[in-house]
DNA sequence: CTGAAAGCGCTAACAC
DNA sequence: GTGTTAGCGCTTTCAG
């Protein structure tokens, strides 16, 4: 039981020789009669073949499969993200496989060598920590990569690598000057502790609204996750959910939050909520991608949009001009456009009898 | 450039033969003198030496990976299961391949193909549609599967298969039940569109608890989704919005709503709200799975904790031990038991006069 | 137009 | 203890 056909048995059953099953497998029925064309394909039919990967591999060298590293599928971003690749990537017959890197470096290594072994010769690193230095060595032996949400300086040892990304300065931007016209001057930002560099840019984006409108930019009102919850992603929420608390307990909260990413958004409004506040009475929040849930979410959250369609086909793109060599130019950093997307979670601040109420239950809860 | 060590490579330059190279690989360093696997050991250290995957597959026949079928990773549980997943098999020396099957039976049967070309000799197939008929021929061919959320029945053709789930029956009647304990008689049931053994399973729960409880039964108080929306769970709560709709619009609206799954319960709040209604006040809403986001949302989502690692966890066990051959009992269908989580979408039904209320107001829209 | 044959890198007998 | 060797299933020159 459990026999595989293997060419031979093709060809054999076909009564021809295995290159010439061969040939017809790889794409050149030129090279035969119509009719045996004609019986390799009925015998292939009736054996049920299929080539083995596995030697085709190790022949070629080859495989036509792409590695897509995340933070963690069970981020609903990059989980859609996952989706997006896999079709783009399918649409140019490669097939994806995924790893969840938890942000670790050292994670995020062990699956790229897994993958160069497996015969992998493009991933797509989403999100990755800061420095890339890690994946060095394999790029110097032949795998490909492209950057996404990060734009490689080149500088200290670090490969240049290409990327595609969203303009993640513009995204912190937009979303703090939304709420500076609608009022806001005291708004906090809510990171996550991610070290990541479209952390970094959201945050300057925060900070270039904020220095445009004459609003002096105040440490403590940028806050980062509890840092023991890990950077893994698996509790986006639960370090947008901490941030906000250190922002609100504040003795001056923020009226408006801007949130590193929309599972920060999530879980800084049910801090909002933790305290009694409500959403945007007395706290507006916005988020940043645009998941395909914000929309659901109650109240709806305004957030910048990321074009993760556009991005992943960018990405799986580039990637596999690479590995055709049909590309071979210079590193290329491809940046897309974001916007922002109004819903329900903002509105102009209240007074500030409002505000000193929801900071004073703090007090109150902790003296209870 | 991008040269790789071979074995022969190492072997070499440790001054001794392949084969001495591979059995310190597989882990028989016994057969030859410390001395030997330290020279070895510095030279696979200093070549950088990884053995190929596909040389090794192809001699072997047999790939340390175990394939994950899922609607969609977009889906937070779907997301959640991948993670899930991969940490159980991780454990057991086993990497993980996901295909999103859109629940299409071809795409299924595509992407256990090519898992096994790949080598694949385990497939966990999450929420497939009901008939497993597309696997019989790879199960034939020595493909081991286990099937999670849908226990076959070995009818009809359909291979026997192994089975994880939840006792999704017993789900379906802990969320109907504690709506009927709240006060509810009016209980819609806002059920996708999707052709699965689980959506049965809690559907008929539903009507156990009704029946139990003296209420009859009112097919128009199940409402399906859009069928166009296609069952491909990208679009879950969208069907749950669309689903919910059908039935707040009823002239005798349900006071409270079961959903299919978390996802759906977040359409089917999205609905109400649509319809101006607030929850729980005009209506309860409780779903099924308790996905992470279930306590973060507004009002914390009320619904049935579906144990997904420890699901995860008995699927890949099982998997792994049919792989290794170590089982090769029966067909064996592990049932997990569900429990109510309690959290803000529930309350006491109001007075019927708030309740005409909302159903009015659909009909002064679709009148305006 | 078709077939024979040489490996791709590795494992596991089986000899020494 | 260690080395030799025959393939795993396929692709691809290179002869016929």
């Amino acid at each position: 039981m459990a026999y595989r056909p293997r060419i031979r048995d093709v060809a054999t059953l076909a009564g021809t020789s295995v290159s010439t099953v061969s040939n017809l497998l790889n794409g050149r029925p030129d090279r035969m009669r119509p009719e045996t064309v004609q019986r390799i394909e009925e015998a292939i039919e009736r054996l049920g073949y299929r080539p083995s990967w596995a030697a085709r591999q190790l022949k070629t060298g080859f495989a036509p499969v792409i590695g897509l590293l995340v933070p963690s599928v069970s981020n609903p971003f990059h989980g859609a993200m996952a989706r997006a690749v896999e079709v783009a990537a399918q649409a140019r017959g490669f097939q994806v496989v995924l790893g969840n890197s938890l942000r670790d470096p050292a994670r995020e290594r062990q699956y790229a060598e897994d993958f160069f072994d497996f015969g992998i010769r493009g991933v797509i690193a989403g999100s990755s920590p800061f420095d890339l230095g890690h994946f060095s060595e394999l790029m110097g032996r032949g795998l490909s990569m492209v950057a996404f949400d990060l734009v490689t300086t080149g500088e200290g040892g670090e490969p240049a690598m290409d990327s595609v990304s969203m303009d993640n300065r513009r995204a912190g931007y937009l979303a703090t000057r939304h709420l500076i016209d609608l009022g806001h001057r005291r708004i906090g930002y809510v990171s996550g502790a991610t070290p990541t560099m479209s952390r970094r840019d959201r945050l300057e984006g925060y900070g270039q609204a904020l220095a445009e409108a004459g609003i002096p930019l105040e440490p403590e009102l940028i806050a980062a996750g509890d840092a023991a919850l890990g950077y893994d992603d698996t509790h986006a929420a639960e370090h947008g959910r901490a941030a906000a608390h250190n922002l609100l307990g504040l003795a001056a909260p923020p009226t408006g939050l801007i949130a590193l990413n929309d599972m920060h958004a999530v879980g800084a409004c049910a801090a909002v909520r933790d305290r009694g506040g409500a959403i945007p009475e007395d706290v507006s929040v916005v988020g940043i991608d645009d998941i395909p849930l914000a929309g659901l979410l109650y109240p709806a959250l305004t957030t910048v949009h990321q074009p993760i369609e556009k991005l992943s086909e960018a990405a799986v793109d580039l990637l596999c001009k690479r590995i055709g060599g049909t590309d071979s130019g210079p590193v290329r950093h491809i940046v897309f456009d974001p916007h922002l997307v109004v819903r329900a979670t903002t509105a102009a601040p209240e007074g500030r009898g409002r505000q000193r109420s929801l900071g004073r239950a703090t007090t109150e809860r902790s003296a209870g």
